[in-house]
RNA sequence: GGGUAGGUUGAGCAGGUGGUGAGCUCCGCUGACUGUAGAUCAGCCGUCUUUCGACUGUGGGGGUUCGAUUCCCUCCCUGCCCA
């Protein structure tokens, strides 16, 4: 079997933690690590064009396979070129499973050993997604990285569930590898465990025991406290060892956790709340966060951000952003978007360079500190 | 000038035939959002009070009545019709 590498890793250890640099390299393109990934659920980074996200330096960004499966069908997405061509986005793409929407669309599914059969959010149509089809699904996207099928629980539930999620999960691992559908997509296997510690290190061990591409850790980040997922990430990087393959940590984040995950190893984050926060009014800035909606900002002639080179920052005033919020106009949406994954991915630019200058504990601390002051009570 | 329909908390409304009008939608204020069913959602939105709750409020004035948004008189304002 002479499967061509599909994309390759080369990351060096730092001093910071267990923090890595590093750089992958797929058949569309090369990302730099630690990288975020904006999300483009339905083929499209909400608000943005390809143009935008290229400027404002994303490498590599998300599709799903349960949304694109089901408008408007991964056949359709195939026949037309793929997803890269579909949707002229020539960077890699890395496709999620649909593992999350049998978590947050929980009551429009039913989950078995086999797979998950959902009820369509759009007409009510029964779809199923069993490992296999979530791998033929992204094969015809055309992904550079597929997701395995997995299954993630809220990790407040009886500990017998969150087994049973975490054992159908490494069932679903091998299924999907087994399924794998073309040799130039690299496929990922996903831990999960709750936050319970004994059997998070199961999980690593048993994925990581599996031939996969890349090695994520999902189940997190959903409402558990910021010490459970510190203390989760502790586990999983200590029974990874010296695992060379990238570690992505599904769902996060905010500006905060990044420096807490990649102290801990982590290489790739994919978060929605940059693009989401940004269509609410709230942008981030070295200052913290702020909202836009709120009623000072309309006199406030400053830029967003006077740092930051985005198009937002560079043209317009706080004070225009928060007229267009006011009259829903939608050039609001894409400039806050803007704004927010610009800033984000500097952020991660800036995150790289202090892992080898040695300024990552205080570009930590400053961050940390700005938007703990702008934070009501998340903290972000 | 005559007729007619109206006047309710920033706006627009609902309701109410003598027995507890603070209800809705906007607007406004604030917050939330972590592998996107999200340009969404939540709280507040007369005054005082953290809350409980208390008080005020149906165009103005007056009258009848134990009690008036309701019945009577009068005035003001708005729309429409007629002159």
């Amino acid at each position: 079997m002479s499967l061509h590498a599909p994309i390759t890793f080369s990351f060096a250890s730092t001093d910071v933690g267990r923090a890595r640099l590093g750089r992958i390299l797929t058949s569309h393109g090369g990302i730099d690590t630690p990288q975020f990934m904006p999300v483009g659920t339905q083929a499209t980074v909400k608000a943005l064009t390809p143009g935008d996200l290229r400027t404002a330096g994303a490498q590599m960004i998300l599709g799903n396979t349960y949304h694109l499966n089901l408008r408007p069908t991964a056949e359709r997405v195939a026949r037309l070129g793929g997803l890269h061509r579909f949707m002229s986005w020539d960077g890699p793409i890395l496709t999620d499973s649909g593992g999350f929407q049998v978590f947050s669309l929980a009551h429009l599914r039913r989950v078995d050993d086999d797979g998950a059969t959902f009820t369509s959010h759009l007409d009510g149509s029964t779809h199923r997604l069993t490992p296999e089809r979530a791998m033929e699904i992204q094969a015809l996207l055309g992904s550079d990285i597929a997701m395995a099928l997995d299954q993630l629980v809220d990790p407040g539930l009886p500990r017998e569930q969150i087994v049973e999620a975490m054992e159908r999960t490494h069932r679903w691992a091998e299924r999907s590898l087994e399924a794998r559908g073309r040799p130039d997509q690299a496929v990922f296997g996903i831990i999960q465990g709750g936050v319970d510690p004994s059997l998070r290190r199961m999980s690593a061990t048993t994925i990581s025991a599996l031939p996969f591409d890349g090695i994520a850790i999902g189940g997190l980040s959903v409402g558990e406290s910021k010490a459970d997922m510190a203390a989760t990430l502790n586990v999983v990087s200590d029974a990874l060892g010296s695992d060379a393959r990238p570690r992505y940590l599904m769902g996060v984040g905010s500006p905060v956790d990044f420096f807490a995950a990649v102290e801990r190893g982590i290489d790739l984050f994919d978060c929605v709340l940059p693009t989401r926060v940004a269509r609410t009014g709230q942008v981030w800035t070295d200052a913290g966060r702020l909202n836009l909606r709120n009623s000072a900002v309309q006199d406030d002639p400053g830029p967003i951000d006077p740092a930051c080179a985005c198009e937002a920052c560079t043209n317009h005033s706080r004070a225009y952003l928060a007229h267009l919020f006011r009259a829903r106009e939608l050039l609001a949406y894409r400039l806050a978007s803007v704004h927010n994954v610009t800033w984000t991915l500097e952020l991660m630019r800036r995150l790289r360079e202090s892992l080898t200058d040695g300024s990552f504990a205080p570009l930590r601390e400053r961050v940390t500190a700005a938007f703990a002051r702008t934070s009501a009570a998340s903290g972000l």
